[in-house]
DNA sequence: CAGTAACCGAGACGGTACGTCAAGTCTTTCT
DNA sequence: AGAAAGACTTGACGTACCGTCTCGGTTACTG
């Protein structure tokens, strides 16, 4: 890959942060990513497909690393403290630029992929790794599929985090991982 | 109310639902509403913040008589078809609406109020109608409040109808109702 | 005429004059009338054809006494004085109504008469009776009109307020008297 | 300057002056004029600040060829057949449009700078030239400024043409003239 | 002095245009 | 030749004010 595409493709991941940070998704305007980032407009829409998926990348990029994997050497608590680690991001700071994102991704189907590749698949399969142990170790059901756990752990938070009708505090958190784990340990 | 503007809002409503079928959110423009509807944009504004208020209200409205609570005489088959329903309803060519507009109202959260109000609270309340009727044959967890169920067993749907990552399958709903219900049955 | 109709005339004219005085014409809107007055804006376009009609009135009403008539014994000293208090009224916090109400009568030729009825025919014939009165003297050319002689007296004091290409000082309006009343003495 | 801006600029212009011709003022819509010149609204709002702007400097631009100096040899005759020509300009066709653009003008002093630099200027400057050859052969007097001559020559057609409360026939320009220049020659 | 007709206040509505914004495309110019 | 710069088109936004209209309730004239 060309050097210079090289530079300006992380030149604009790093604006795009940057922007993410300071004003949320509405702040992340192609133009001012251009502006902030010295690389030309033009050159961005040879890299991506839209400005969603440079968003999606960037931010999905950035959280890879965010957040550790538990290991209490036991399927319950590592599950149930991976949903309240979740929970907790989704609360915090960043919660709303994901929300956000995840809002755009829907009226812009172009660039779901982006947002799975750089965002969902990266902590799906940290869950994957949980997942796999326990199953290992005989703690949860082996009726139940990785996809249906993590939708039954994840679901709910993102279900609240969008519509805001109820809060995601710690509390709620465990109590919705109780519930969920009832149905998925063995 | 003056009736003109009982006139008014519903021509609006009407206007938008056609234009929703038609082509999704992204058709609902005030515009096209206004020029479908006949009713002027001044008004549309003097009746609903925005766009977004203007559908989530249009279409939650439709929404609520088209979904019958199933009553079988039983917790986990009310629910688990519940379940189903919603499922489908999300898999069929409404689903798409419904997600654009948890969307967007994400990206404007002036609208937000309105989509709790014309969509999240009656479909809430219609499930907390089954829960209370399980709480009374004790045939469910008192310990569960009935926003934990509703999010345990609705959630996931919303999350696999905005991200895509899996398919929105009568059997797949099943597996989750089954799981779901696990952690929330007596 | 009926005593309610004459109550909500004057109301109407009060308040708008007090919008002029506040911020010019822009800020007599109907709307900002209406609500000051208390007067319905169907009851004003009962009694005028539209907001500029209004103004003019408004505003013309109450010029109508402010400018008294100068009177030295002597043509050239009372035309001059003339053209000076007219020069500073210009000059003054009520020239840009002035000017605003002008503009408005020429996008808006139904105002027009309006116009000219409550504001320059009084003027004018003020005017006039200092011209006739030196008519009677002797001291003015007879070969020319009261009208060619108003014109050239205020039409350069009208053609700097509306186009602000000279200011209009006292040293300005008397050089303009100057020359013009060279051309109007006999 | 960039040729793409070059174009679209004089693409506006002319389609400004199509519709100032066809319905005046009113007509000079931003939306008609973007329509009718294939150049965006957004485009036309980085070059002007406003349609006033565009008219005026459409307008004006095309009048400063339109109005030829007289040159016969004599102040009197050169200055009394401007005046005629100013005035049958503005008792013909285009004068409405040039009373429209001046009023619009006071509404709107963001424009005021374009109608003066395309409009007034030329104009003014091309009065200049007459009167600085009849100073120069000493036919006027040296203590009156082109700028009083400017305003007692042209002022009362202006007056005229604004409030319409006397004709602008070629006898009342004359007698104008007349009357004026006797107060500005030598 | 009662009844009717004219008038009014309140305020919603249709219409027209405004000026703004961001997305994504396309041209020109520089390196 | 390829990228940067940046101007352009498109399409919708939300706002402002105009002048019209409907409604319900008062006021003033009239028989």
């Amino acid at each position: 890959m060309n050097p210079r595409s090289v530079r300006a493709h992380n030149d604009v991941l790093a604006a795009t942060i940057a922007l993410l940070d300071e004003g949320g998704l509405p702040a992340a305007t192609v133009d001012a990513i251009s502006a902030r980032s010295g690389v030309s407009k033009a050159t961005i829409y040879k890299h991506w497909p839209n400005r969603t998926a440079v968003a999606a990348e960037a931010f999905g990029r950035r959280m890879a690393d965010a957040m550790p994997l538990p290991d209490t050497g036991n399927a319950r608590d590592d599950l149930a403290e991976q949903v309240r680690r979740v929970s907790a991001f989704y609360a915090g700071r960043h919660g709303l630029v994901f929300a956000q994102l995840l809002a755009a991704t829907v009226a812009d189907p172009e660039a779901a992929p982006f947002f799975r590749q750089f965002f969902l698949d990266g902590r799906r399969q940290a869950v994957a790794v949980l997942w796999d142990r326990a199953l290992a170790r005989g703690e949860v059901k082996s009726s139940v599929t990785v996809e249906t756990a993590i939708d039954l752990l994840f679901g709910p938070l993102i279900f609240r985090l969008l519509t805001g009708h109820a809060p995601l505090t710690v509390a709620e958190a465990d109590a919705i991982a109780a519930a969920a784990l009832t149905g998925l340990l063995a």
